[in-house]
DNA sequence: AAAGTCACTTGACACTGTGTCAATTGACAG
DNA sequence: CTGTCAATTGACACAGTGTCAAGTGACTTT
């Protein structure tokens, strides 16, 4: 691996990552991280300000490693209303795994700290816009069931896919990554979609 | 009212319940519970050994003020299985917002807290519960979506019932709670019921 | 009336976590 | 050789949980 050469900056980047990834859930500290770089706590604060800033700093690193971007843009070729809304749950739903982590520990931040909130706001806003493109491809379709508004069916489409029924499904449940995309389009489409 | 004569610890489940419900979010500590009620810090811990303690004897508490049990009769009385399932999510969509506030507080708590863990796990056990039931009416009457197992409705339904998504609906989209009701039932309609 | 009991108070303490500060070290560059 | 930069050490303030010991005030028991 070429971990040796990768600056400090990074090395916190990643192991903040691992460290959210692994078994201890949300309950990261500083301290912890510092101690998997194997450098001191306060050289943690030399690269990020607040415990908050980090985790966010993580999640943009987690898009550019995973090329977030790239996987979003499946999604806008797909050509019928419904196939835009099958590759954007493929896309947002295989991309939750990625963030999982990260995600849950802003989300239990955000409670009690502002930056984790607005951070968050971010995130899910950014899930929602991608969302909104969805159900407008299939509203210019006539493929919308007609008793939602589309502010209704962004609303509905952005809650079945929230992380937190990510968890759900995947950790509570036990069902497979597969079987939860497939579970969510299905869903999505019995909710969302008319008969053409 | 009658709140001169109660005694210190209902005194102090109902601050716990009021401040949980109230603008401040799950970051209610032992001392604002403690001012609240005007008493010592220590006085609360007289009567409940940890947060996490108190925060599930409030949940109870709230169980037993809202009269929950009668809540779900009604749905056992129904006659079919979707009119049970309607009446089963009539309920407990209705019961959510009377916990939201004490249930937050404990599902951050349960990230770091094993007693937290617990209390919640036992919670949404019993949501599960309830669930199940609907399910099984649902079979029983050859209405259950064939694509679904028993196991998987059961799974579906829970997650569409979840606390998130209620306080999704309510508070970020704004949506009125006979809104949210009803959203719930077309959705679950929608996902789990197949034709006669 | 004295003694005992009970709920509660006061004030201290240990522990964990975040975030800040100042002085210092070590390496590398001009 | 000196300046700069990353990082270290160790201290501190602050907030929150949970524990402990001694004291107080009211009401009950004998």
């Amino acid at each position: 691996m070429s971990s040796e050469k990768k600056d400090t900056r990074t090395k916190i980047l990643e192991a903040t990552w691992n460290l959210l990834e692994g078994g201890k859930g949300a309950a990261v500290s500083m301290s912890d991280i510092a101690k998997k770089v194997g450098v001191s706590r306060q050289a943690v604060y030399l690269h990020f300000p607040s415990r908050a800033e980090l985790l966010t700093e993580t999640t943009h690193y987690i898009d550019v490693i995973n090329k977030v971007d790239q996987r979003l843009v499946a999604s806008r070729t797909a050509t019928s209303g419904v196939a835009r809304l099958e590759a954007f749950i493929e896309a947002a739903g295989n991309y939750i795994p990625l963030i999982f982590g990260v995600a849950k520990a802003l989300d239990v931040m955000r409670e009690s700290d502002a930056a984790a909130r607005a951070a968050w706001d971010d995130r899910m806003g950014a899930l929602r816009h991608g969302c909104q493109a969805a159900i407008d491809a299939l509203e210019k379709d006539g493929r919308l069931n007609a008793t939602y508004t589309i502010k209704e069916a962004v609303d509905v489409l952005t809650s079945l896919i929230a992380i937190r029924n990510w968890e759900y499904y995947r950790v509570t449940c036990g069902w497979s990554q597969k079987r939860y995309v497939d579970g969510l389009k299905a869903q999505a489409k019995a909710i969302l979609v008319s008969a053409p």
